[in-house]
DNA sequence: GCAATTAGTGATTGAGTACTAACTTACTTC
DNA sequence: GAAGTAAGTTAGTACTCAATCACTAATTGC
């Protein structure tokens, strides 16, 4: 396999293993048995493990982005609104690590700063601000919608983050289709 | 001191502490140091680190709820939306670890799920619960502005972690109290 | 005044972890 | 078929960290 292939899978479990256990959380060796390599090879394919969290960091970005500018590719306004929010439900169902790795991406931001690590904040900011505007311009660009729709977004991030399971009450008043298939599976 | 005392010193210590680093990007040296006590001494004070950040996280949700409910006492509807949003500010300004702490304990919930500690996530989310009834009640037991509220506190708590400061545009479209003081201070 | 309890420390240990160095194996190319 | 290169491994190092043990100093109760 070629060591191009092996950054992908790489970056592929990096995802997986981070969005469980956060950056401090995750071992190196634990990402190399996902991959089915040797630990100190992962060093020949990044720098080293910051490389490989701020890599996975950007890919769950990239695929949101993408999951989101598909969604409403064509519309505006509310159909826009309700193509995104089923594509997040679908996200949700088939990649929850997805944006258990977006959470652990926030809370990584103020231990990065305080360290010697100041671009990672950067990095986090961009990556949110490309999400603001992928969903700001085909809801008419309005600003309050698209604060209503990530605010709504974090939220079920959360309840997914705690475990909720789909039936419980605090989906009531979430939009259905996120109501019906907000478990993390394992 | 005494042993009461001190576990309080604790609690406060490793709110900050754990707020910044997450479980597992902090060690209980750096606890210890920061109340200013030997490091093998806070194991007399608590069973191990995982009770700590337990003990720490429930600590936060009190006050959280305690914020809410004072803010909101006497008040029902819009008057009390108005009373919360204003109290959450104020915790934002003057408070930051107890949302950033929320924030670790929410992703920190499927890694101790997933090892043994399946006591933790039903803990999380029992305080999730009470935070819930706590902003329920006083919105008129409404449901969507329940949501609604929540929702805008996780958004808020996302914007908040990674670090944008208070004139960024993302601020906009918030509650304009949320805007002017979103600065998370270090 | 002494016995017991309480608050607290220094030394240590054993496990885990990021990262390096040196080596091996297989494929390509001339 | 030799030389070079790209993919990958084994062994090891230096370090961090949660937790334990054995000990000390002060306070309290009788």
């Amino acid at each position: 396999m070629s060591a191009e292939e092996r950054r992908e899978s790489v970056i592929r479990a990096a995802t997986a293993e981070f969005a469980r256990g956060g950056y401090h959380g995750t071992s190196t060796e634990a990402i190399a048995k996902r991959v089915g390599v040797s630990q100190p090879y992962l060093f020949r394919l990044f720098p080293g493990k910051k490389a490989i969290f701020l890599a996975a960091a950007e890919r769950c970005v990239d695929e949101v982005v993408r999951a989101f500018a598909e969604a409403s590719e064509g519309l505006r306004g509310e159909a826009a609104l309700h193509a995104m929010a089923n594509a997040y439900t679908r996200v949700i169902a088939e990649r929850p690590e997805l944006l258990m790795m977006q959470m652990q991406t926030y809370v990584a931001v103020a231990a990065a700063e305080q360290e010697g690590e100041h671009g990672f904040g950067d990095v986090v900011r961009a990556g949110w601000m490309r999400l603001w505007e992928t969903v700001h311009l085909p809801l008419g660009a309005d600003i309050d919608q698209t604060t209503d729709f990530l605010a709504y977004g974090m939220l079920i991030n959360c309840l997914v983050a705690m475990g909720f399971p789909p039936e419980h009450r605090v989906w009531e008043g979430l939009y259905p289709s996120a109501r019906s298939k907000g478990r993390l599976e394992h």
